[in-house]
RNA sequence: GCGAGGGUGGCGGAGAUGGCAGACGCGCUGGACUUAGGAUCCAGUGGGGAAACCCAUGAGGGUUCAAAUCCCUCCCCUCGCACCA
């Protein structure tokens, strides 16, 4: 007998399957397909524990999948672009592009170590030339579908390293790599109308299968919410100023109103309030901290009366105007009006400065208008003080009071959403060009499709200062207008990522597209995505940028589905000591290590086995050699099996039933949910039984060998390498990838005696064996001779039986 | 505060439709084979008890012949969202 040697045995059959096109996707109409994707890997230095989780994960799928019938595409490629390039630059004095490259090659080869059932021909790389000229190519599109815009935004600016910042590089209010307090400044950035197609990224019903929780996160973060925008006209400005409420019915308690700190009516107020110089300060003061988000919730309303008076649209008193740090000015208009008889925000800030509290709801439970209120009720009820809309419900009211103001003119129906449009401006090198060209004489305009791509210049001068390093690469700036062909210059900020990543399962699916950015038919084919796997991290940006950019290219005609991710699985992650495996935390444990030590199969295995797919997986080296133990328990059996001389046959039917009934859990926990953990279980089950009979000898040659042929195919989508292995040993020589997924259908109990659990008044005193054919009165009267259950019952009323069948009888006798 | 998901041995985790709680693995205990074993094999392993038995699924109630599972009250943990008008 040979010993185990994963890392011979496994570098061999890789190989081998990569001679033979193993995992070769081709479309095929005659076939039903499947699209399994997972996530593609960030380029940085090297694969860890939570890619090989969501890779096995998504290799498992493949080739169960592909033994199943069905076509496969499982494709993988490299999210290329992006930051830590530039920084790796700066820091290691490499050049990103070569850093990105030599990372792939690593990754690369850490993937095929691991055994992933990939088409590697449908590698896509986004920050090859080929790849991102469509993502300008896209952008072109957009712009011409009016989807694109400039305008002024703020960015996080970093004053002492003079540049732009993302959200995550800023903590707790300072750059991440200085130290130094960020600043917002306002920068003109391309923004795409995400917010055009709020309203279909709000319909999930072209999704099979995706976590409830992912959809709710994504509800939320498009945050959509119906109600009514009400003009309040403010004569000493003479003008309007809108508030937006859901809330219309509490109009007749409206006793001030609130603008944001950033409201561009503060600057007119401002002018024309008595109060200027205390404005002025206080403005200042609430703009000019410098708080992380977190502690501006801590914080205590404040506010500063501008004794300006604004007209009630109905009532026509006079309703102070504050200006207030709890009113937002990226939701809704900027300004509320605040009741704070029915809104616990305005009811703590109405106490805070002894402002009036109107009620105009009266709660159901109240037996009388109370004097004072402990807090805001925001409750339904009766509408009082409201004039002509008394006695109403008041959700009737919040409706009659809209229409009320439609016709007078005063408001009307409104929808606000907090999803924000999409700033895809990055003042970055490593990234894709914008398309835009800016002309003396045309202004801003799109680059010719035909010129396409617009490449990034290799030389360049990266220092993490300053602007976009491309404004310094003159030979990059300066261009031809693509209308009049005069002199002009280009754009300089790069794409943010996530458009790279919104489309690229789309390239995947068709191979060697030169002239386009796919195939529509072979994307018809393959799309929607079957089975999508990945991290939670993602639960919104990702996930929601690409359902975003399917329903443009849709419309735009250039596919025909409406959703890329049919199903969706998020993985849990990597723990160890309970906290995630981390750098900083000095927790990691290196993949590679563990292929060393035990090979692929054993750290799949593992993986697999130590928890469901979408729950934390607690790290255990002491797990890890429970599978290394397994796999070379399977080696060792296998060479009983083949040794194997038989005494006798009484166990063949009992063998027949275990495997079949092995099979069948073992498909049915991959088909509900992946149930991987309990799948591999029920395989070491059938080995602990399988190595008992073996030892006994006492089935024929022909089961035994049948039964082990068809436990090293279920064993093959878990650890394909091990299994290929013993298949070939025994004399098979079809690669296991093309044999057919074993079916149980043909099986029954052949063992008619079972043992069924027997209770008195509902709690369990033992068990006894009966036949399978018994009735109840059989049973009953088993258990009524038995020494065992004699005693509880003699002399006792049976009042009841009930016998659950095959499991358990419940006997109630009288107390 | 709101929303979602959880609390089961020493540990990771199993337990369709309510029906023998603790599959499988780890760890631990004992034994066999061994010069030795951290290799392998066999047996045991929720707690209490000498035993008969009794007690056990976060806590407390309830429904039921029967509850980890269903209902109510509460506690704790994790993850989202968070002044969104």
């Amino acid at each position: 007998m040979e010993k185990y040697n994963p890392n011979n045995l496994e570098k061999k059959w890789q190989k081998i399957w990569e001679e033979n096109d193993l995992f070769k996707a081709e479309y095929s109409y005659e076939k039903k397909k499947f699209y399994i994707l997972e996530m593609f890997p960030y380029t940085s230095a090297q694969i860890h524990m939570g890619h090989v989780r969501n890779y096995t994960i998504g290799d498992v799928v493949a080739r169960y999948k592909v033994m199943n019938g069905y076509n496969i595409l499982h494709p993988i490629g490299y999210d290329a672009f992006g930051l830590p390039a530039e920084n790796a630059a700066i820091k290691q004095n490499i050049h990103p592009k070569d850093w990105t490259y030599k990372n792939i090659e690593t990754i690369r080869e850490q993937l095929k170590r691991l055994g992933i059932s990939y088409c590697w021909e449908r590698e896509v790389i986004t920050c090859d030339p080929e790849y991102y000229r469509w993502n300008q190519f896209f952008f072109i599109q957009f712009f011409k579908r009016n989807l694109v815009y400039k305008k002024m935004a703020p960015a996080n600016w970093c004053p002492f390293c003079q540049t732009v910042l993302a959200n995550e590089q800023v903590i707790d209010g300072k750059c991440w790599r200085c130290g130094e307090n960020v600043e917002t400044k306002n920068l003109e950035q391309w923004f795409v109308k995400i917010t055009d197609y709020a309203e279909r990224l709000l319909d999930f019903s072209g999704i099979r299968n995706w976590p409830e929780r992912v959809i709710t996160m994504q509800k939320n973060w498009i945050g959509k919410s119906e109600g009514c925008e009400i003009y309040f006209y403010i004569p000493d400005i003479e003008g309007n100023l809108n508030v937006f409420t859901t809330r219309a019915d509490t109009l007749f308690g409206v006793t001030y109103l609130v603008l944001s700190p950033y409201h561009p009516f503060v600057e007119k107020i401002k002018r024309i309030s008595s109060r200027k110089n205390e404005i002025e300060k206080f403005i200042e003061r609430m703009t000019k901290s410098s708080l992380s988000v977190k502690d501006i919730l801590k914080i205590e309303k404040e506010g500063i009366n501008t004794e300006i008076f604004a007209i009630h649209p109905i009532t026509q008193e006079r309703i102070p105007v504050w200006i207030g740090n709890y009113v937002l000015m990226e939701y809704g208009t900027g300004a509320v009006m605040a009741v704070p008889a029915h809104d616990q925000r305005d009811f703590e800030f109405a106490k805070k400065y002894d402002l009036p509290i109107k009620i105009v709801i009266k709660n159901p439970e109240w037996k009388e208008i109370p004097e004072k209120l402990e807090k805001a009720y925001e409750g339904p009820g009766i509408m009082i003080n409201s004039d002509i809309f008394d006695g109403l419900d008041n959700e009737k009211g919040e409706e009659e009071i809209r229409k009320y103001l439609e016709k007078i003119n005063k408001g009307k129906k409104a929808i606000y959403y907090k999803l924000k449009d999409w700033c895809i401006s990055r003042q970055r090198y490593w990234g894709t060009p914008i398309p835009i060209v800016y002309c003396q004489k045309c202004g801003v305009v799109t680059e010719k499709e035909e010129n396409l791509p617009i490449e990034l210049p290799y030389e360049v001068k990266i220092t993490g200062r300053g602007e976009s390093p491309l404004k310094y690469v003159e030979k990059f700036i300066k261009c031809k207008c693509p209308v009049c062909g005069n002199d002009a210059e280009r754009e300089t900020d790069t794409m943010d990522t996530f458009v790279d990543s919104s489309w690229y399962f789309l390239r995947y699916a068709s191979k060697d597209i030169k002239d386009k950015p796919f195939d529509k038919n072979e994307v018809n084919y393959w799309m929607p995505v079957d089975q999508y796997i990945g991290g939670i991290e993602h639960a919104i940006l990702h996930l929601l940028y690409s359902r975003f950019f399917i329903k443009v290219l849709k419309d735009m005609g250039l596919i025909d589905f409406e959703e890329p991710f049919e199903n969706l699985l998020c993985q849990g992650m990597v723990i160890k000591d309970g906290v995630k495996m981390s750098k900083s935390k000095g927790n990691v444990v290196d993949p590679e290590d563990i292929i060393k030590k035990y090979g692929a199969d054993t750290l799949r295995l593992f993986i697999l086995f130590a928890a469901p797919p979408e729950v934390d997986l607690e790290w255990s080296e002491k797990g890890i050699e429970g599978c290394w133990r397994f796999l070379n328990r399977v080696w060792r059996l296998h060479y009983e099996v083949k040794n194997y001389e038989s005494i006798e046959t009484k166990n063949d039917e009992n063998l027949e039933f275990i495997i079949n009934k092995t099979i069948k859990g073992v498909t049915e926990d991959i088909e509900k949910e992946f149930q991987f953990n309990t799948a591999i279980a029920k395989m070491m089950e059938f080995i602990n039984f399988f190595s008992k009979i073996i030892n006994e000898k006492s089935v024929s040659k022909k089961v035994l060998l049948d039964s082990w042929k068809k436990f090293i195919k279920i064993l093959y989508p878990f650890v394909p390498h091990i299994s290929e292995e013993l298949w070939k040993d025994l004399g098979e020589n079809k690669f296991l990838f093309y044999e057919k997924w074993p079916s149980y259908e043909k099986f029954e109990k052949i063992d008619k005696k079972i043992s069924i659990g027997v209770q008195i008044n509902g709690k369990l005193k033992g068990a006894v064996e009966i036949s399978q054919t018994f009735e109840v009165n059989e049973i009953l009267n088993l258990i009524s001779e038995n020494e065992k259950f004699k005693k509880f019952i003699i002399g006792k009323k049976i009042l009841k039986t009930i016998y659950v069948k095959n499991r358990v009888i419940n006997i109630v006798i009288e107390d």
